[in-house]
DNA sequence: CGGGAACTGAGAATCGAATATCATCTCTCT
DNA sequence: AGAGAGATGATATTCGATTCTCAGTTCCCG
C-alpha cells in the first residue's frame, strides 16, 4: 500500500464516533468529502483484516464496524435515530444463565431506548 | 380464515423449539412434511399478526420467531449449530451503564459459546 | 518529466432474504 | 356432487446490502 487517502479519511471518522458505525452511516458522515461508498467498504475490509477494525452486529441494522483498540464494552441502541452508542462498564452474574453442558466464551448486552438528544427533541 | 393445517404445522414446530428459529430453520425442521417455504413465511407474519408470535432479533442470522407467551428471557446463540437457546433468568445492574439523558425501554442479553450438544461433539 | 502500481468513484452485478404471483387443491356448506 | 373462499407449493420478483468492474486519477520513484 503506498497510499490511501480516502480511505485514510473513512478510518479518521470512525476513530472519531462514540460507537460502532454501519457502512451506510459513515458513508454518510462523509457526505461532502466526495467519498464514494465503495471506498468506505473498501476501508473497513481492510481494516477488518489488518486487524484494526472489527465487525460487531448490535442488533438489527446489520453490520457496524469499530476500532479494535476499545475495552470490553455493550452498546445503547436508539430506536429513533438508530445509532449504537459505547457504554461503558459491565455486567455480573451471567455465569449462572448458562445451562450445563454450554460453554460460554463471549457475552453481548445492548440496552435500547432513546438517547440523549432523541429524547430531547421531543 | 376456515382452516391452514399446514400453517397449524409450521406454528405446532416453533412452540415446540426451545428457542426462537428463523424462517428458514423452521422450514428445514418440516422438511418431509411437504411444507413450503411460502407457507412458513405466511404462518409466521400471520402469528405476528395476530399477536401470538414476535419476531425476535438475536445477533447475526437474522429475524427469529417465538410464541408471545414466554416470560422474559434471555438467549445463548450457539456458534457452532447457530440455534438460539431461551434462558432463565435475567441479570441486575443495567442501569448503571445508561448514560445521563438516556432513557432505556429495554435491553437483550446474548450468551454466545457452545451449546451442549455441540460441545459434546467435539 | 515519465511509468506503473495502487487508489478512486460510479454504476453494474451478485447474493440472500422476504414477498408476490399463479395455477391448483382442499374444505365447508349446501 | 357442486361452488367458492381460503390455502398451498413452486417459482418469479423485489429489495437492500455488499462486491465487482472499469476507466480515470494520483503519486512514489527513478
Amino acid at each position: 500500500m503506498r497510499r490511501a487517502k480516502q480511505q485514510l479519511t473513512v478510518l479518521r471518522a470512525l476513530g472519531a464516533a462514540d460507537g460502532p458505525l454501519s457502512a451506510k452511516e459513515l458513508w454518510r458522515r462523509l457526505s461532502g468529502t466526495g467519498v464514494g461508498l465503495a471506498t468506505v467498504y473498501r476501508a473497513l475490509q481492510r481494516g477488518v483484516e489488518e486487524g484494526t477494525l472489527e465487525s460487531v452486529e448490535v442488533l438489527g441494522g446489520g453490520v457496524r464496524y469499530e476500532p479494535r483498540d476499545r475495552e470490553h464494552h455493550h452498546y445503547f441502541l436508539c430506536s429513533i435515530c438508530d445509532h449504537a452508542f459505547d457504554l461503558f462498564g459491565c455486567v455480573e452474574g451471567l455465569e449462572s444463565l448458562v445451562p450445563d453442558g454450554f460453554r460460554m466464551t463471549r457475552h453481548e448486552v445492548v440496552l435500547l431506548g432513546t438517547c440523549d438528544a432523541c429524547a430531547s427533541a421531543g
